[in-house]
RNA sequence: GCUCGUGUAGUGUAGUUCGGUCCAUCAUGACGGACUCUCGAUCCGUCGACCCGGGUUCAAAUCCCGGCACGAGCACCA
């Protein structure tokens, strides 16, 4: 109609049959998440799970954005639940329980309403297991693994599916009294074994583990799994809203036939999608655990690895993760992100109060050449230069300097002080006042600076930068601007030896 | 292969429920400029997208059908 009569047409047209059209506004991006589905305000109940066979990393971090930010709208709690059930394939480092709390709490700025551990209510667990068999929604399977993934392919039924409750029982109690080998018998829920996925059919719920648990020791032979653990659990817990990665869609419906068996009714589920950060890859909790103890990284905390722990110590604020996850809110896209699109929201988060400080990397030596004009003793240098911090950083002027071999021009500026020109082992002020476009370089008087040594991740190593550091004020711990250089993170200032200083980004 | 999910600029994201000034939002990025005694910050501008093909309709990013691509699950891990 637009085009055989024009637009003014079709607004007459639609203010005869639909005026709102009109009215419609210009699109604007909504903020924050969406509403969660069925939520009242104070009644919601969420939950973050993670194993703790590892510290925190950027992964886990969305989870614990989303569920607290959730939380925080509808006046809800959020539950943090140790899903550390399994003690072979994963099993839980015992100093993770505390950091991943601590983790928690930086994160989302306030601790975790309820703090559970799976590995201490075993005896829940076991006894809603017996429930399960006594009713006949579970049973006993005494098939392999490679057996009953033949089967369940071909929607048979499993032989060990026909035994009465009291076999089971009697299979059930010698399970837990570890008189059966890991690997011989499993506790199943019987499924339809029509349903299209063969993932659901008969799903496994208990297993059999002999290896001790690192926390609770070998009082347990028969272990849950996670879609039976989990499920008990955020029924016990009055779970209302479950949002997780979309990796675990599979879990609602195993959960969700559970929760039928029991007369229960299932949370909602909301999904993300999968990360990767282009400079990570993915995130493996036991990949690095691997990698740490091989010697190939120094610790959790290693700058190159994407735990919270290590983008706390170099200087990225709970702020800018939130930041970013609410961002990107919650979608089930899998998506591929940058660092620098977190490093974006760092800065923004702290630029305004990172004292700037001068350093030097490579330095080149050079004798001021006052040239006979007449210099002051000391300069006076703003900490902030849009004044978002008050006052001045005073340096000492001598007769040595340096500036950075990369800087070495002509005639070059030097920032704050004066225009000077270079000749060999000499810089020659030409004026105090700028004149011209020539570079601006940053520089030190040697006496006003102090070794340091920068150090930056690169690829599987680190880039070290020695230099000169301004000696103003240094706090060990902070976050500086290194002017023309970016934000770093004063690691250490020891008595003897370099100031060591942690990059964080431009 | 089976099951499930997702496709909007380089990267993310809003809009899709209920079709309508949507020549499609915002951020980030790249490029250019202004300002600034940092390569920072701030400000201005430019670039750049509805997976493909049909259909319904006056009108489709939005509804329908069919493709395609990508991802995840198919563990006695979480």
């Amino acid at each position: 109609m637009a085009q055989k009569n024009g637009v003014e047409a079709v607004r007459e047209a639609l203010a005869a049959t639909n005026p709102e059209a009109l009215e419609r506004q210009k699109q604007q991006k909504r903020v924050g998440l969406k509403p969660l589905p069925n939520a009242t305000e104070g009644e919601v109940v969420l939950r973050f799970a993670p194993n703790p066979n590892g510290p925190l990393t950027i992964g886990h971090s969305r989870g614990v954005v989303i569920n607290s930010e959730f939380a925080s709208i509808y006046s809800g709690k959020v539950v943090l639940r140790y899903d550390d059930t399994d003690t072979r394939v994963k099993p839980p480092l015992p100093e993770a329980y505390d950091w991943i709390e601590k983790e928690y709490e930086w994160l989302a700025g306030r601790p975790a309403d309820i703090i559970i551990r799976a590995s201490e209510r075993m005896p829940i667990y076991l006894e809603y297991a017996k429930r399960m068999l006594e009713g006949g929604f579970g049973y006993v399977c005494r098939c392999t693994a490679a057996e009953f993934k033949t089967l369940r392919d071909n929607s048979h039924v499993c032989p060990c599916r026909a035994r009465s409750v009291e076999e089971n029982i009697a299979d059930w109690v010698s399970m837990n009294d570890g008189d059966i080998e890991e690997g011989e018998a499993v506790v199943r829920v019987i499924t339809d074994l029509e349903l299209p996925n063969p993932a659901l059919r008969d799903w496994p719920a208990l297993r059999i583990q002999h290896t001790p648990h690192p926390m609770v020791g070998d009082e347990y032979k028969v272990w849950p799994l996670l879609d039976f653990q989990s499920a008990i659990e955020d029924h016990l817990q009055g779970v209302t809203h479950i949002v997780r990665g979309k990796d675990l869609m599979d879990s609602t419906r195993k959960q969700t036939l559970l929760y039928e068996h029991f007369g229960w009714t299932y949370p909602e589920t909301l999904y993300w999608g999968r990360v990767k950060v282009h400079e990570f890859g993915g995130f493996s909790t036991s990949g690095m655990r691997a990698d740490i103890a091989d010697g190939k990284f120094e610790g959790w905390g290693d700058s190159r690895l994407p735990t919270i722990a290590a983008l706390s110590r170099r200087g990225f604020k709970s702020q800018a993760i939130r930041d970013f996850w609410m961002d990107l809110g919650l979608t089930q896209k899998d998506i591929s992100i940058s660092m620098q699109t977190i490093e974006s929201f760092n800065s923004s988060v702290i630029d305004s109060d990172c004292e700037r400080r001068s350093f030097v990397r490579n330095p080149r030596n050079l004798s001021l050449n006052t040239n006979d004009l007449p210099l002051p003793e000391t300069l006076q240098i703003p900490r902030h230069p849009d004044g978002e911090i008050k006052g001045s950083r005073q340096w000492l002027l001598s007769d040595k300097l340096v500036i950075e071999e990369e800087d070495s021009a002509a005639q070059i500026r030097l920032k704050d002080f004066a225009d000077v020109s270079i000749n060999k082992k000499d810089a020659i002020v030409e004026s105090l006042e700028k004149r011209g476009n020539r570079a601006i370089v940053h520089w030190l008087p040697v006496n006003q600076g102090r070794i340091a040594r920068l150090t930056t991740p690169s690829g599987d190593g680190f880039r070290i930068d020695d230099g000169l550091i301004e000696n103003v004020d240094l706090v060990e711990g902070a976050i500086v601007q290194l002017e023309r250089v970016g934000f770093a993170r004063i690691e250490s200032i020891p008595e003897n030896g370099p100031v060591e200083l942690l990059f964080l980004h431009r």
